[in-house]
DNA sequence: ACGGCTCAGACG
DNA sequence: TCGTCTGAG
């Protein structure tokens, strides 16, 4: 529900972008001769044509609709160019739309305070560099306005044909007109500078909508296109929403505004201004209420927040329908001799036959026993089914995150599990699949490790107990809680490696070693993609720890004296716990909740539930010498260092590994003795 | 059995 | 806090 927020007092210009059916003009500059023609990007194609994203405005013209079936596209545009969205790993692959749209951000945050609404959209406010405009160079003073500004569209003034862009000239230039006005046409200007930039540089056309606040921005960016601005007088405001329809205001396009037309009788934002506040609160709550009531009058206080980067990375993929991963995609029909379900046809999955059949699965996991154990087979199957695009779904997960950690030095916190699923023949069919999450763990293995506990236990309390005729329909995965790395973090790196890198290692006993090129870290990927999917060139290239490939404590300690420590690596190498020590521990700490079997007690569940097991080191030593910005980050799990390892320290060093700790706040979470338990405190106070 | 795949934000 | 729900594009 859509909240009110305390409006500044003082006047600003807010900008909101929009770029023109961004995906097909993505694919136009891949591929130059889809310009000018009817084009339409689609996903799927394999079924009725693949549904349509994003459609060109050419397209748009034979009356071609996002959400049309590509087929349909087709009858009506016989001549469309139909565009497939790139596919890896099974799945729509959305990373070129999202790269183009950062190269757009870029460009737009060099004005202003800039938010990234979604992949093809921004909010600018542009208060200060419009009074800077005002001040320094003011309409009125030059000489020639930019075309691009000239070709303004200026709510609720005369647009007679050939006299309009000489009345947008006159009106950009007013002198007498008030203070707000004349700033909104120095956002005007700013803004059609801005746009032409972005086309210069990216090719790419957009629209903007120029107004005193976010919504009214919004609400005419998208009022001419393509290639066009709006602007919202002060003047022109309350005849422009008297007789906006409700549902074309964001925030009401959906139930609320259908709330709004049908229990209301509200058509159009001009008749919520016969509604009290009161009325309104009473209705719809004390926020949601106040909302109303305010944006009937052109008010929201919105602010646009500074922030170029998406605040979650969510991969997720569907299974309408007969594509639905179950047990009994393909029937095998096996009438059991005796057993619970004599009488029942149980089916299994072609999967689990293969698995049999290429002799990797035991004959007592067949379905030649007793019921319950052939359904624990089909459950078993249909995992491996569920794994195995989970899977998919966590390398490319993995793959942006740690973009996400070199390019912008940012780390995610949380990992999110979502499902659909759907129980046959069940009354309680209804049940929803529930969402998990548990702390993030970087490397792709062990989001796929976490990921899967995950699902396990939302199944789990998804099944009740019942476990027959379950097929899943939608899964995703979400990281999301992401922070800043704070800078100055690695004093530790620099203590160790001496002040500059020529320095002998002050925590060695060998005082003078050769610095080592960090050749003992091993890159994430060969650490854990075992089937070695295609590996593209690295040019993500962060490394992190391998904790396969750490030595036993001892012979640790022993390497840390004898070759002395160079590097982030070798000291995060240092640092961590031992594989096999780690996996006790995660077994025994548990830190996702771990399947349980019906009739099990849930207590000691409940007490080793979110336990916070992340931690980050960076080394940013050689960020300031990267000149893309992008450089290599090593992460160490908190959960993987060694407290035994960290007592051997020197007491300032400890204290700075200590500082990366924040003690648990789940009391039940019981650890051992000075056990490194929780994560790293994200960058702020 | 079809609009798929993302994102953000509010609420309890 | 986590999980659910709404809404947008």
């Amino acid at each position: 529900m859509p909240v009110a927020r305390p409006e500044p007092q003082e006047p600003r210009v807010i900008a909101h972008v929009d770029m023109d059916c961004f995906y097909v003009q993505v694919e136009q500059r891949r591929n130059p001769a889809l310009r000018g023609q009817p084009t339409a990007v689609v996903q799927y194609n394999d079924w009725k044509g693949g549904g349509l994203i994003a459609v060109s405005y050419e397209a748009r013209g034979f009356g071609v609709k996002r959400s049309m079936r590509g087929d349909e596209a087709k009858r009506v545009c016989p001549g469309i160019n139909l565009v497939q969205v790139p596919v890896a790993r099974g799945k729509a692959d959305l990373n070129l739309y999202r790269s183009s749209g950062s190269e757009v951000v870029a460009i737009l945050a060099s004005k202003g305070k800039c938010e990234r609404a979604s992949i093809d959209e921004v909010y600018l406010d542009l208060t200060e560099a419009a009074k800077e405009m005002l001040l320094q160079a003011p309409p009125d003073s030059l000489e020639e306005i930019c075309m691009e500004a000239a070709k303004s569209n200026i709510l609720g003034l005369s647009s007679d044909a050939s006299e309009k862009e000489k009345n947008v000239r006159a009106w950009l230039c007013r002198s007498d007109a008030d203070y707000q006005d004349k700033l909104l046409a120095c956002g005007a200007i700013i803004v059609a500078q801005l746009r032409i930039r972005v086309l210069e540089e990216t090719q790419f056309t957009c629209s903007a909508g120029i107004a005193h606040n976010k919504m009214l921005a919004k609400l005419v960016s998208g009022m001419h296109k393509p290639a066009q601005q709006t602007v919202v007088p002060l003047s022109s405001i309350q005849d422009f929403l008297s007789s906006l329809p409700v549902k074309k205001m964001k925030q009401l396009g959906g139930k609320l505004g259908s709330s709004l037309q049908y229990d209301l009788g509200v058509e159009t934002i001009g008749d919520l201004l016969s509604f009290s506040e009161e009325k309104l609160q009473e209705q719809y709550g004390a926020n949601t209420g106040t909302w109303l009531w305010k944006i009937a009058r052109g008010i929201s206080g919105e602010e646009v927040e500074d922030r170029l980067l998406p605040k979650s990375h969510g991969c997720g993929k569907t299974f309408p329908g007969p594509r639905a991963l179950k047990n009994n995609t393909s029937v095998r029909i096996l009438a059991l001799p005796f057993s619970s379900f004599s009488s029942k046809i149980i089916s299994y999955s072609l999967a689990a036959e293969a698995e049999y059949l290429r002799g990797r699965t035991r004959l007592s996991c067949m379905p030649i026993y007793l019921g319950m154990k052939q359904l624990e087979n089909t459950q078993l199957s249909t995992f491996r089914t569920v794994k195995g695009w989970l899977d998919q779904l966590c390398e490319e997960l993995s793959e942006r995150i740690q973009s996400d950690l070199n390019q912008n030095k940012r780390i995610a916190q949380t990992l999110t599990l979502h499902a659909r699923a759907s129980k046959k023949n069940e009354r309680d069919s209804m049940k929803k699949f529930p969402s998990k999450s548990c702390p993030l763990r970087y490397g792709t293995g062990k989001i796929q490790e976490d990921a899967m506990k995950l699902f396990e236990s939302g199944l789990h309390d998804f099944l009740e107990s019942q476990s027959t005729g379950w097929s899943i329909t939608s899964l995703s995965v979400t990281a999301s809680k992401i922070f800043d790395i704070p800078s100055g973090t690695s004093s530790i790196l620099r203590y160790i490696k001496g002040p500059n890198s020529s320095a002998p290692p002050a925590i060695s006993d060998s005082s003078s070693v050769p610095e080592d090129p960090s050749l003992d870290v091993t890159p994430i990927h060969e650490e854990q993609c075992e089937p070695s999917t295609s590996e593209k060139e690295d040019n993500n290239r962060y490394s992190a720890i391998s904790t396969k490939q750490c030595p036993a404590n001892e012979e640790k300690k022993n390497s840390m004296k004898s070759t002395g420590v160079k590097g982030a690596s070798s000291i995060l190498k240092f640092l961590s716990r031992d594989h096999s020590a780690h996996q006790e521990k995660r077994r025994s700490d548990g830190l996702i909740c771990s399947h349980q079997g019906p009739g099990s007690s849930s207590e000691a569940n409940e007490a080793e539930r979110n336990v916070p097991a992340q931690a980050a080191v960076v080394d940013r030593s050689n960020s300031g010498a990267e000149p893309s910005g992008s450089s290599n980050t090593w992460m160490l799990n908190v959960e993987d260092i060694d407290p035994a390892v960290v007592e051997e320290l020197p007491p300032e060093i400890q204290r700075e590994i200590q500082g990366w700790i924040r003690p648990s706040k789940h009391p039940t979470a019981k650890r051992r003795g000075s056990t490194i338990s929780s994560y790293f405190p994200p960058a702020r106070s």
